[in-house]
RNA sequence: GCGGGAGUGGCGGAAUGGUAUACGCGGUGGUCUCAAACACCACUGCUCGCAAGGGCUUGAGGGUUCGAGUCCCUCCUCCCGCACCA
C-alpha cells in the first residue's frame, strides 16, 4: 500500500530541488528554442498582500510554464515596485521606515510565491528602490532631458492637501487623490514634466499589437484627439490698440452663430479685456474659481457660472461685435483657453445663454429654412441658414471644409489638432522615491548631475512625514552641494520622482538585471525584448500601460531602443472581491494564503485559484470549493501510484480503449486551446473529466492497457502548469525520467479524436424527440429510412408525410411536420 | 450624458446557430466508523405524475431560422471606464 497524497511532504522537496537546478532558469542567447517574454505586472509593496495578487499570478504561472512545455525559452521574471506614495503612506501609518517596509513585504510576498511553487526566476527579481535600480531610472531621466523631452515649468498643478504632494492627471479620479481620497486643489509650482504629448499622436496607433479592445479605446480617449480650428478674434479695445483673441472651435461651420465668447478664469487676457465697471466682480470671481477644487468647477451637474467683462471682440467673418465672458466651463488646460460661444448648436453654450440672456442664434437647420425658438441646442447635422455666402452647405460634411478655407485664406486662422492629452508631471514632493538627478546653480541654472556620479542616493535621515515642502530640503547634507560645471556652491533639486517613472522601464532591466555598467546590455536587449506576453490588472490601462509606451518610444528616439512598443500582447484579469468590495488591510477581509497553502497543500490552492472563476472577470471569493480541487488532486495521486499498469499492460483495439483514447485526445485539445485563450477555469475542469474517464475505466479491462497508460502520462503532462509539484512527483513515481517540466507538452490526434458511432438526435418541429446510435458516415438516405422507422417518430407524424427534413451530419435530424 | 462589458440551477460557472445547465461547490440518501470528520457510491434545474411519460426554463418582450443562451430590434437591471475637452 502506497502512501496517501500528503502535499506538505511533496512540495517542499521539489521546490528545493527546482531552485537547485535552477529549473525555471531563461537562457540569454539560445538560438535553439524560441524566445517568449513573459511578464506579468509586478506588485506595489504597499503590505495589502491578499488572495487577489494570487489569483492574478497563478494564471500566467501556467502560461508561462505551458509555453515553455511548447519548446520555448521562457523568461518570467519577477520584481517589485517597491517606492511611491504607497510604501511611503503604509510606513508613515505604522511608524516604520519606509525601507524597512518594503524590504519586510518583499521578503514575505517572495517567500509566499516560492511556498505556492511559482515558475517566476527570482535570480532576475528587480526592486526599485534599490539604488542599483535608481541608479537607471536617474540615468534614463538624464537621457530624456537631454533629448528635451524632460523640462521645467512653472503650471497649476493637481495639489492633494493631505499627502502634501503634486499628483498626475492620470492620478486624480473624480477630482479627488487616488490614494486618499481627499479633493485635490490647483496649485502654482515649478515642476518637472515628461513630454508625453509629443508622442500623441503616436500613441494612438495600436497597429501590430494584440490588446484588448477596452484598453486601446481607453487610452484613445484619454488621448483624446480633435480635429478643429484655431482662429483669432480681434479685440475691440477701448485704447484703440490691436490685440487678438485665440480660439479654438471643432465646429468652424457654426462661427456666424457666435454670440459670446468665454474665457477661462486663468485667461491671461481677462484683465485687459475688464472694463472698469466690471473689474470688482470679475476679480471676485477669478479669485473664487482659482480656490475651487476640479471637482467642484467640473461637475456637470452644477449649473454654469461666469460674469461679464465689459469688453467685447469682433466676430471677422461678419464684423459683429460680441461681449466677452468669463466663466467656469472653460478650461484653461484645453485648446487655448478660450471658446466662441455657439448658444444654437453646443449644449454648454445654450445653458449659458439662457442662464444669463444672451441671445441665441441658429445657423444650421435640419429642415434647411430658419425656424423659431430653439428649445435645445441642436448639434446635430443641417444645412447652413444665416451665414452669409455659406448658406445651403450641408454644416458638418461640406461647411466646416469651405469655411475652413475660406478662414485661412484670410489669414485668421489655421486648421489644428488638439489633444486632451498634458504632459507627464513627474515631481512628487516626497521621500520615498528616487531623487531627480539635476543640481541648481545660481550662475548656471539647472544642471544635470555627470553620469558618473549616479546614482544621486536618497538619503536615509530624512523626515519623511510630510510637511508641503520636499523632506529631502531638510537634509542639509543633501542640499548643499557643488555646480557640476562651476563647482561654485549650489542647491541639489529636491523633488523626487513619481513612481510610475520606476515602473514605466523595469521590463527593459529584467532582459539584464545584475549589469552594473548599463541600463541595460544591448545584445540582451535585442535579445529578449519586446515583451511577448503582458498580463495584469486593467486599472493600468491608461497609466501605467500609456507611461511605458511612452517610454520606450522616447528611448528609441535617444538611440537607445530598436523598437517602437514594449508589449506585443496583453491580457487583463479579473478583480477577486470579496463580497462587494475591493479586498484591503483596512477592511479586514485580508485572505492569508499561507494558511491555506499550509492545510490544503500549494497544488490544491493553485488549481482552486483558477478554477474559482474566470481568470479575465474575477469573482467573489469564498473558501468553500477548495475541497473540490484537493478531491481531485486526491484522485489523480490514487489513480497514479494504485491503477498504473506496469508492464503487464495489453496492448488491443477494444471499445473501452478507443473510448479512453479519445478521452485522451479531446482532452489534449481542449487543455492547450484554453491555457492559449487564457481559460484557465475550463483547463482545470477538462482535468476533472479526464480524471473522471480514468476512474470509470480503471474499474474496467480496459484500466490495464497501454491506452490507459498513456491516458494517465497525459494527464500528468496536462497536469504540470497547474499543480507542478504533484504532476512531478507521480511523473517520478510511475517511473519516468526527472523533469515533467521539461517535456514536451502533448499533441492531440485529429484521427483518435472520431468515435465510431455517434448519437443522433432526433428533433420533431424544433422539440428533442428521439436518440439513436448510428455508425459515423453513414448516409443520408440511411439516416432518413432509420429514423422514419422508429415507432415513435412514426406515431408522431399520425402518417403525414414529413414536409421538410434536414440532417446535420453527425449530430441532428430535423423533421418539420 | 458618452464608451465598453455582463445578466444561465441553491452557489461559482460551461456551451464553433445544432442534446442548455459541462466541471465543481452545496444538498439528500447510502457505505465505512463506537461516533464524528475524511473518503467513497448514488441522486440532485423547475414542475405535473404512483409510474410510464409530459410540460416549462438562459433578465423582459418581439423577430429571423427546421432549430436561438448564441444573430437582429425594443426595453429593464448591474458592473467598469470617461465625463463642461469647445
Amino acid at each position: 500500500m502506497a502512501r496517501a497524497y500528503e502535499p506538505t511532504e511533496i512540495e517542499p522537496r521539489w521546490q528545493r530541488r527546482w531552485a537547485e537546478d535552477r529549473l525555471y532558469r531563461a537562457v540569454d542567447f539560445d538560438d535553439t528554442r524560441p524566445k517568449w517574454y513573459a511578464l506579468v505586472m509586478f506588485p506595489y509593496t504597499s503590505g495589502d498582500l491578499h488572495v487577489g495578487h494570487w489569483f492574478a499570478y497563478t494564471g500566467p504561472d501556467v502560461h508561462a510554464r505551458y509555453r515553455r512545455m511548447r519548446g520555448h525559452n521562457v523568461l518570467f521574471p519577477f520584481g517589485f515596485d517597491a517606492f511611491g506614495l504607497p510604501a511611503e503612506n503604509a510606513a508613515i501609518k505604522d511608524g516604520i521606515h519606509p525601507l524597512t517596509y518594503t524590504s519586510a513585504n518583499i521578503e514575505r510576498l517572495e517567500t509566499q510565491l516560492k511556498a505556492l511553487g511559482s515558475a517566476f526566476e527570482f535570480d532576475r527579481k528587480v526592486v526599485t528602490s534599490d539604488p542599483d535600480y535608481y541608479r537607471w531610472t536617474q540615468w534614463i531621466f538624464l537621457q530624456l532631458f537631454r533629448k528635451g523631452l524632460a523640462y521645467r515649468g512653472s503650471a497649476p498643478v493637481n495639489w492633494c492637501p493631505k499627502d502634501q504632494t503634486v499628483l498626475a492627471n492620470e492620478q486624480v479620479i473624480d477630482g479627488r487623490c487616488d490614494r486618499c481620497g481627499t479633493l485635490v486643489i490647483k496649485k502654482e509650482l515649478e515642476q518637472w514634466f515628461f513630454k508625453i504629448t509629443a508622442y500623441a499622436e503616436e500613441l494612438l496607433n495600436f497597429e501590430g499589437l494584440d490588446w484588448p479592445d477596452r484598453v486601446a479605446t481607453m487610452q484613445t480617449n484619454w488621448i483624446g484627439r480633435s480635429e478643429g480650428l484655431e482662429m483669432d478674434f480681434p479685440l475691440a479695445l477701448r485704447d484703440g490698440s490691436k490685440e487678438q483673441l485665440r480660439i479654438f472651435t471643432t465646429r468652424p461651420d457654426t462661427l456666424f452663430g457666435v454670440t459670446f465668447m468665454v474665457l477661462a478664469a486663468e485667461h491671461p487676457l481677462v484683465a485687459r479685456l475688464t472694463t472698469d465697471e466690471h473689474r470688482a466682480e470679475v476679480e471676485a470671481y477669478v479669485a473664487s474659481a482659482r480656490n475651487e477644487s476640479d471637482i467642484e468647477r467640473q461637475s456637470t451637474d452644477r449649473e454654469k457660472t461666469g460674469v461679464f467683462t465689459g469688453g467685447h471682440a469682433v466676430n471677422p467673418m461678419n464684423g459683429e461685435e460680441i461681449p466677452v465672458w468669463v466663466a467656469d466651463y472653460v478650461l484653461m488646460t484645453y485648446g487655448t483657453g478660450a471658446i466662441m460661444a455657439v448658444p444654437a448648436h453646443d449644449e454648454r453654450d445654450f445653458a449659458f445663454a439662457k442662464k444669463y440672456h444672451l441671445p441665441i442664434r441658429e445657423v444650421i437647420s435640419a429642415t434647411g429654412e430658419p425656424g423659431g425658438e430653439l428649445v435645445e441646442a441642436h448639434v446635430g447635422e443641417g444645412s447652413l441658414v444665416n451665414s452669409g455666402r455659406f448658406d445651403g452647405l450641408v454644416a458638418k460634411s461640406q461647411g466646416i471644409q469651405e469655411i475652413v478655407d475660406f478662414v485661412r485664406s484670410q489669414g485668421w486662422g489655421e486648421p489644428t489638432v488638439v489633444y486632451r492629452l498634458r504632459d507627464w508631471l513627474l515631481s512628487r514632493q516626497r521621500y520615498w522615491g528616487a531623487p531627480i538627478p539635476v543640481v541648481h546653480c545660481p550662475e548656471h541654472g539647472v544642471v544635470p548631475v555627470p553620469e558618473d556620479q549616479l546614482p544621486v542616493l536618497l538619503p536615509e535621515g530624512a523626515e519623511f512625514r510630510p510637511t508641503g515642502d520636499s523632506p529631502l530640503a531638510s537634509v542639509k547634507d543633501f542640499v548643499e552641494t557643488t555646480c557640476p560645471r562651476c563647482g561654485a556652491p549650489a542647491r541639489r533639486e529636491t523633488d523626487t520622482m513619481d513612481t510610475f517613472v520606476d515602473s514605466s522601464w523595469y521590463y527593459l532591466r529584467y532582459a539584464s538585471p545584475n549589469d552594473d555598467k548599463d541600463a541595460w546590455n544591448p545584445e540582451a536587449m535585442r535579445f529578449w525584448l519586446p515583451v511577448d506576453q503582458y498580463m495584469g490588472g486593467v486599472e493600468h490601462a491608461i497609466l501605467h500601460l500609456l507611461y511605458s509606451r511612452f517610454f520606450v518610444k522616447a528611448l528609441r528616439d535617444c538611440g537607445l531602443l530598436q523598437f517602437d512598443e514594449p508589449f506585443l500582447r496583453l491580457r487583463n484579469q479579473g478583480m477577486i472581491t470579496h463580497g462587494g468590495g475591493k479586498m484591503s488591510k483596512s477592511r479586514g477581509n485580508v485572505q492569508a494564503p499561507d494558511e491555506m497553502v499550509a492545510s490544503h497543500g500549494a497544488d490544491a490552492v493553485r488549481l482552486y485559484m483558477l478554477f474559482i472563476a474566470p481568470w479575465s472577470d474575477g469573482g467573489v471569493w469564498n473558501e468553500e470549493g477548495i475541497d473540490g480541487t484537493r478531491r481531485f488532486l486526491t484522485g489523480v495521486h490514487y489513480l497514479a501510484t494504485q491503477t498504473y499498469p506496469g508492464t503487464g499492460a495489453t496492448d488491443g483495439d477494444s471499445p473501452g480503449e478507443r473510448d479512453l483514447a479519445r478521452l485522451t485526445h479531446q482532452t489534449i485539445k481542449a487543455c492547450s486551446e484554453d491555457i492559449e485563450a487564457f481559460k484557465f477555469n475550463t483547463y482545470v475542469s477538462s482535468l476533472m473529466k479526464l480524471r473522471n474517464g480514468l476512474q470509470d475505466a480503471s474499474r474496467t479491462d480496459a484500466g490495464k492497457t497501454v491506452a490507459y497508460r498513456h491516458a494517465i502520462d497525459a494527464l500528468l503532462l496536462l497536469l504540470a502548469p497547474a499543480a507542478p509539484h504533484l504532476a512531478e512527483e507521480l511523473w517520478a513515481a510511475t517511473g519516468h525520467p526527472y523533469s515533467v517540466h521539461q517535456q514536451r507538452w502533448p499533441a492531440h490526434d485529429e484521427g483518435l479524436l472520431r468515435a465510431a458511432q455517434f448519437e443522433l438526435v432526433v428533433q420533431v418541429n424544433g422539440k428533442v424527440r428521439d436518440r439513436m446510435m448510428l455508425p459515423v458516415g453513414v448516409d443520408e438516405d440511411r439516416v432518413r429510412q432509420a429514423v422514419l422507422a422508429r415507432p415513435k417518430i412514426a406515431e408522431l407524424l399520425d402518417g403525414r408525410s414529413p414536409q421538410k427534413i434536414i440532417y446535420i451530419e453527425g449530430k441532428i435530424l430535423s423533421i418539420v411536420a
